[in-house]
Order: C-alpha cells, then sequence, then structure tokens
DNA sequence: CTCTTAATGATAAAGATTATCATTATCTAA
DNA sequence: TTAGATAATGATAATCTTTATCATTAAGAG
C-alpha cells in the first residue's frame, strides 16, 4: 500500500538524518541527548516552514520536560550541520525547513496569505552564478524570494 | 568641474526625492518638518546600506535635537514612499538604501567582509516573472542575494 | 492668527534571540 | 562497570532591535 512506502520513506529520511546529525556532533566533541532525537524526529515530521515556537508546542504535547531554550539551539545546531534551513521573511519570526541530501529552492511567499511555493529553476541557477563571476566573486549560496499573489489570493 | 556637476547632480536628485516626499505626505495628509528635510538629506547624502542607528548618529552631530524615533518613523516612511528599501541581513540589523527612480538591483554579499556589490541580470529579472507565472503566481517585488566571497576576500 | 491634530522625542514596552548558571546526564577512559 | 570531566539542559535573565505610548510642540488649513 501506498500509505506504508510513504511511512517507510519517512522513517528512512529521519534515520539518516539521525546519522548525519550523530556524525556532526561527534566530529565536534558534542554529545548525543535524548532531547536531540526527539526534536531532530519532531522537526521531520512536522511541517515545512515552522518556527521555532510552533516546534515547541509541537514537541510539548508528548516531551513537555524539554525547554524552550532546548529546541532553540538545536535548530540552530540543524542549520549549522545542513539539516535545516532558515528563512527569514521581513520581521517575522524566524521559520525553518528541513532538508534533505542539500536539495536547494527558492520560495514564492504570497504577501496576503503567507504562503511559501517552493520553485527552482536551473536557468535562473546558473545565471546567478554567471553573475557573481562576472564580478570576480564566488558563490556560496544565495536566497532568492519572489513576492506577491498566490493562485488563490490573486 | 566635475567634481561640481556631481555636486549639482546629487543636489538634484536630493531636490526631486524632497518633492516626491512632500507629495507623498500631501496625498496621505501628512505634514512636512523640519525633522523629515533634514532626515531625507542626510539618508542620501550617507554611505548606501545604512542602519538608522548610523543615520541617526550622522544627523546628531548637526540636529543634536532630533530624536531616534523620528529617524526610525521617517526611515519607514521613506520605505513606504519608495524612496528607500529595506535591506535584511540574517539577525543583523536591518539596512536601508536610498532609491531613486525605481532603480532596483539585486546584492552580492560577502561573507568575510560583509561587502554589498551591486548587481542586476535582465535576463534573470525576466525568468523570474517566468517561474511566478508558470506558478499562477502574481509577482510584486523579489528579492535576490548571493552570498560568498568578494573580490578582495576569495 | 487660531485651531485642529499630526509629529516629535523621551521613554517604556514588546518581541525575538541569546546568555547565564545551577543542575543533570553523557561518554570517555581507566 | 564505574568515576570523572564536561557538555547539555531548562528556567530565567539579559540583550538587542523595533514599535508603542503620551505629554508636548508645531504644521498648516482656513
Ligand atoms: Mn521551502
Ligand atoms: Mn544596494
Ligand atoms: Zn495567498
Ligand atoms: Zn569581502
Amino acid at each position: 500500500m501506498i500509505i506504508n512506502i510513504i511511512i517507510k520513506t519517512a522513517i528512512m529520511v529521519i534515520n539518516k538524518a539521525q546519522d548525519i546529525f550523530r556524525n556532526y556532533l561527534r566530529g565536534k566533541g558534542l554529545r548525543n541527548t535524548r532531547q536531540r532525537e526527539v526534536i531532530l524526529d519532531a522537526f521531520f515530521f512536522a511541517d515545512k516552514h515552522i518556527t521555532v515556537e510552533e516546534l515547541f508546542n509541537a514537541i510539548k504535547v508528548k516531551h513537555p520536560e524539554i525547554g524552550f531554550a532546548t529546541v532553540h539551539r538545536n535548530v540552530g545546531l540543524l542549520c549549522e550541520c545542513g539539516l535545516a534551513d532558515e528563512i527569514k521573511i521581513g520581521n517575522k519570526k524566524t521559520r525553518y525547513e528541513p532538508k534533505y541530501e542539500q536539495r536547494h529552492h527558492d520560495h514564492l511567499i504570497c504577501l496576503k496569505c503567507g504562503e511559501f511555493t517552493e520553485v527552482k529553476d536551473e536557468k535562473i541557477e546558473r545565471l546567478q552564478d554567471k553573475l557573481a563571476e562576472a564580478n570576480n566573486f564566488a558563490p556560496v549560496r544565495h536566497k532568492l524570494e519572489i513576492y506577491g499573489l498566490c493562485k488563490k489570493c490573486r
């Protein structure tokens, strides 16, 4: 059944992510904790583009003993080790999205309802690199956000 | 002499900007004040990509009576009427740059020295609009930031 | 000039992230 | 397996930036 395959895949992704996280921690002389496993699991199971507060509230249901600061600190660590991306829009609370195997994408952001649409255009990606090179600039990463009105709101 | 032409041009730009600002204020039933003229002048004379705090400190020299809140409020107004653009990078303080006649550009941002290089690629601009349209999304504005190492730092 | 009310400026409050620190728990190495 | 060094946690305080408050000032229409 399709639903089982999806669940299996999700579990595989999380196991792989746990490995990446544990290796990253080990490499930095940091420790693996119960809290860290819970936070990573919750983060990968949760909705995309989540705030620390939302993640904290989701975790609180089953793990009321885990503190906000701990969630905050560890989302930071997930970013460091490449398992999460930070999204800052205006003065709003920072959002985070799980990242798996370096899949990069950009965002269309609706000015009315706030919806995020994930997009990618290889041609744009290549032109960005060219543009950087033309300016003697070594690109590392980029952020492209297009603001406007989504399908429902336009 | 070239220096005089540059100064003349700068003064013309500021006069035009003052007109735009005054018209915007009038249209909204707001008032023109001495402080607003000082802030606009200082903003257009100052370095690009300035923070409110930096602008406030620059103004303080000649106008120590003008308050921080007033500078902050009015930089906001300058953004509203299209004479300034907001630049938010990570958790750093918001920076603002004067905008004259809707000239849009994107930024290359050095991860080492923080330098901003202004760039524009018409091909990328067009592809962005196409990408939006392909997703039934009506683009209003966008933000493209390429992070990496600049000429000096690479 | 008068009067309405927007703007100012000092300060407080809010909102988000980061630091502090006593306590707990991990994990290395004996 | 256990002891010991020290990283992590969690409650809370501190910080840092932006926004709100409010008594006072002043713009500008009439
Ligand atoms: Mn996304
Ligand atoms: Mn610029
Ligand atoms: Zn929408
Ligand atoms: Zn540089």
